[in-house]
DNA sequence: CATGAATGAGAGTTCATTCAT
DNA sequence: GATGAATGAACTCTCATTCAT
């Protein structure tokens, strides 16, 4: 395949990316994609047999060009918990966000083809925030900024009610209220605040 | 409509009840159902008028069965925290059981059909479940045998983990580990072992 | 049958005749006239195998029924003119009212199914209302009050342009300006107004 | 839309023409389109979305492809009288037809979908004859070859009387005899013969 | 007589997938 | 490579008609 072919790929998986986020995991049909891609039926099909393989390579793409938080917003003289909650900030952000976001879609994916373990993008995304929460909480309690006697424990606790905060606010109607008083007491649960 | 048409309606619901278990929501068709029942299109229709109505009912009916935790298993010297074991227990058991229970389905049916507030199912249970749970916390601390400040919040805490913990292992194959440690982990955080 | 079952019949063909006037023919299901008549489904077939069936009854009813324009309302005294105009303007109200009355049923029904020669019901209306007509144009010209050489083929003709008139109110919403001018037309064509 | 595809519609429109004039409109399912077509299912609601959008369109083409009775068959030196009697020789022949062409399936359109004034097939076709019958009229009578007072609505009256007759043997076996009978005496009217 | 549950044929519609050009 | 016409399987839904009770 060539460079060219590489490139209208992308445009493939930029474009259906943009369905998905619209219309979930299943409602999606290659005529969706072909009609957001303005491209002709058996031209999706030299690139791509399904949607399975389009998603997949949605969240590929996804991974790959995954945000960091932590990357620019830092600033040098920045304490642990201004860190912390810069984090949560953004993990409440994600969470609102969720109805323009591939939440609910990659959801709808995991549960028409079950997981298989390797390779699945949400573990990944789940593991990669707890990495980072932990190794925070790690840091603040060194600073004494915080309290925490089982940091790893501690972050995956904090993930889970996050992410069931997220199936919470699509399946019903959790309010933002609710969503910052959770977060509030998560943080206290740190011992901030 | 007569008694036998009510008796009718609820083996379809039966019947259909499996059908979602299996399937979830989004895949199963009317012709799914007319199979499992094992009666004519037509006959499917004169009872319901779609696969939505037909999965409503199958709520309806799983939420008036509900079978509660505390009515049976609770012996008469149990202290609270007997009971709060019981009810992790089976908190811990629907969870592991989800993938031979609606669960799924439910997500997907809310997914599909964006939450309308009044009578939302998801809503409902876990409101039942975060107040059962707020009790028992209040009387464990009233009993002295654990310790929380906010009590309803702390419920909702834990229950937005589990629900966390669900959808984790629905979409990314949470190990039975795992999910005991978490439990114990928030049974910790109640002061507890 | 006995004396009951007759009247049901009659029970049945008056609702089913409101049907097809508010339906059409081919519009019409043995569930629209179950429901009408709020009767069972068999109980429906018990007397009656089709719509066609009963549709034709409820033509032979209408027929016997026929509202005999020229019985009620002519004085003593009128003159033939008087006659004929009271004709014309059963006509026209028969026309204007085609919506609500059973006249695109009809249509309907012997498009659907052939005019077969024998009792036609259209036919039978059409020539009682030429006779009739026939006859008062002979009273007129007999008593000089119009002129008219062929009072029969006058009569057909008028009939037609009348049936015409209908047609094109019910296809191609003729205005009722354009149905008096026509009429008026008519009129003058008999040495009138 | 290519060419190729224009002509793939065409050839549905024809084909389908045949099916409406031989069943009517009411009638006609998908299937039987499909059928006459000899294609897939799918590949006919590639152009057409429903039996109502092809009977539009073979109306449309029905109307544009009108064979214009006045432009070949007129000789340098006809009167006006022979191009009428060849204007009532077309109507007549339309109507004997009738059976053979759109007409039974052009009225059950309208009464099956009520008309909605703008581009009336049928008003359309009825107005065009009526302008045509009436500057012939008027041709006629400055010719001095025959007598009419109201050229405009003795064409209407004309007309519609064809129209009378046309539902008239469709729905009630007018036979050609009559017809005849019936044009005579329309000439007559127009002081010819 | 009367009921209404049950049946299955058939109409409408959508989609993934193929294939000649 | 690229196109888009064509296919047919699969779904939804409605009705006339039958039949046990």
């Amino acid at each position: 395949m060539g460079e060219k072919s590489q490139q209208k790929k992308k445009y493939i998986i930029e474009k259906a990316r943009q369905v998905f986020i619209e219309k979930g995991y299943r409602n999606v049909t290659m005529k969706d994609i072909i009609e957001a891609c303005e491209i002709s039926r058996g031209g999706l099909y030299l690139y791509f047999p399904s949607t399975q393989e389009i998603f997949l390579e949605v969240l590929k793409q996804e991974q790959e060009s995954g945000d960091d938080v932590f990357s620019t917003q830092i600033g040098e003289d920045s304490t642990t918990v201004d860190i912390l909650e810069l984090f949560f900030a953004a993990q409440k952000a994600e969470l609102l966000n969720s109805k323009e976001n591939l939440t609910m879609a990659v959801y709808e994916y995991y549960f028409a083809h079950k997981p298989e373990g390797e390779d699945n993008f949400l573990r990944a995304q789940f593991e990669a925030a707890v990495q980072a929460l932990a190794q925070l909480i790690e840091m603040g309690v060194d600073a004494g900024e915080l309290y925490c006697e089982e940091p790893q424990t501690a972050a995956e606790e904090i993930m889970y009610a996050l992410e069931g905060l997220k199936a919470g606010f699509l399946t019903m109607k959790v309010s933002e209220e609710e969503i910052d008083k959770q977060i509030e007491y998560l943080l206290q649960g740190l011992g901030l605040e």
